[in-house]
DNA sequence: ACCGTCGCCTGATAGC
DNA sequence: TGCTATCAGGCGACGG
C-alpha cells in the first residue's frame, strides 16, 4: 500500500519521465478513476490536452503536476494523483499491453512513452485542480506537511498532538496533522517508540512525543532509502509486491512471530476496523480507554 | 470545532 | 468443486 515512501519514489518517477513533455492525448477507461474531477469526464480530457507538465510535487501521499499553456505560460491548474490502496503510474512503451485494471492513459506529443494510471481497487483517483505555481492546489491544502518535508515543524506538531484529545494511532492517521502516514509506517513507529497505538495522545509525555516522531521519521526515510533503490522508475510498483517491505517490517503483518527487539510474539489487533500489530510487551495496553 | 464511524472497491484466500 | 465470508485500508461525507 502506497504510504509516503512509495508516493516519493513514484514522484521521482514522474518528475523524471513526464514533466517536461506535452499531452497529446488523454483515454480515460474507467470513470471511477476521475470521479474527484467534478466538471466531468469529457471536461478532465479538455483539460489536459495540449497541455505541458512542468514538474512533480508531493505532499504526504497527494502527488501533482503543475503544468504549462500550449505558448508555454504556466497554467492556473494542476493534474492531482492520488493512488489510493492499488494505485500505480507507469510510464511505459505504447506497445506494451494494456494493464487489466488501467484506468486512464496519457499519450504525449513526441511519440513517446505513455504515461498509465493503474489502479484494480480504484480508491485512487485523478482530477484537474486549480493551482497556481508550484505551491499546494487549495484542495490539498487540509493535508499537512509530512516529516520529510523540510518546512516540517517538529515543536509545532509535538504541540500540535498533545492537544488532541484522542489516541495516538488515530492521531498519526490523520493526514491533517502530519502527512503521509498510513497503517503499515504508524504500527512501525508507534513499535519504535515503544507506545501502544491507544494511548491517549494528551497523556502522553514531551519524550514520548519525540520518540514518536523520530520513529516516523526513521521508518519513513528508512523505507524511501530502500523503496527508492529497489524499484526501476519506469515501472514503478508501489503494490509492495517486491517484497522489500517483509524484509523490513518490525511488527507490520508480523503476528505471532518474535518482537526483534524482546522476542515477544507480535500481536493482531483490530482497530478501526483494520489490523494494528504490536509487541505485548514493550507497547503495553493503557489501562483504560 | 472536533471526533469517530461508515461506505466505497476488487482480488486473494479460508472454510464449508 | 464451487460457493460465501472475510480481509486488505485511505479518504471524504456525515452525524453526534
Amino acid at each position: 500500500m502506497p504510504e509516503l515512501p512509495e508516493v516519493e519514489v513514484v514522484r521521482r518517477g514522474l518528475d523524471q519521465w513526464v514533466a517536461g513533455r506535452t499531452v497529446a492525448a488523454v483515454e480515460v477507461r474507467h470513470p471511477r478513476a476521475v470521479r474527484r474531477h467534478l466538471e466531468g469526464t469529457e471536461h478532465f480530457v479538455q483539460a489536459l490536452t495540449g497541455r505541458t507538465f512542468t514538474a512533480a510535487h508531493r505532499r504526504g501521499k497527494y502527488l501533482w503536476l503543475p503544468m504549462a499553456e500550449a505558448d508555454g505560460t504556466p497554467s492556473d491548474r494542476a493534474l492531482v494523483g492520488h493512488l489510493g490502496m492499488s494505485g500505480q503510474l507507469l510510464v511505459e512503451k505504447p506497445s506494451q499491453p494494456d494493464e487489466t485494471h488501467l484506468r486512464a492513459r496519457f499519450t504525449f506529443t513526441d511519440g513517446g512513452r505513455e504515461l498509465r494510471f493503474v489502479d484494480q481497487r480504484t480508491f485512487g483517483g485523478l482530477a484537474v485542480e486549480e493551482s497556481t505555481g508550484d505551491g499546494i492546489p487549495p484542495r490539498l491544502a487540509h493535508i499537512a506537511i509530512d516529516p520529510l518535508d523540510p518546512s516540517f515543524d517538529a515543536d509545532a506538531f509535538s504541540a500540535a498532538l498533545r492537544r488532541r484529545h484522542t489516541e495516538v494511532k488515530r492521531a498519526l492517521l490523520d493526514q491533517t496533522l502530519i502527512g503521509g502516514v498510513g497503517n503499515i509506517y504508524a504500527d512501525e513507529a508507534l513499535w519504535r517508540a515503544q507506545l501502544h497505538g491507544a494511548r491517549p495522545t494528551a497523556k502522553l509525555t514531551r519524550a514520548q512525543v519525540s520518540a514518536l516522531l523520530e520513529g516516523v521519521r526513521d521508518v519513513l526515510g528508512e523505507a524511501l532509502a530502500q523503496g527508492g533503490t529497489s524499484f526501476d522508475s519506469l515501472y514503478v510498483d508501489v503494490n509492495g509486491q517486491s517484497g522489500y517491505f517483509s524484509r523490513f517490517l518490525a511488527v507490520y503483518g508480523q503476528a505471532d512471530r518474535p518482537c526483534p527487539r524482546c522476542g515477544t510474539p507480535i500481536r493482531r489487533e483490530s482497530f478501526m476496523n483494520r489490523s494494528s500489530y504490536s509487541c505485548p510487551r514493550c507497547q503495553p495496553r493503557p489501562r483504560t480507554r
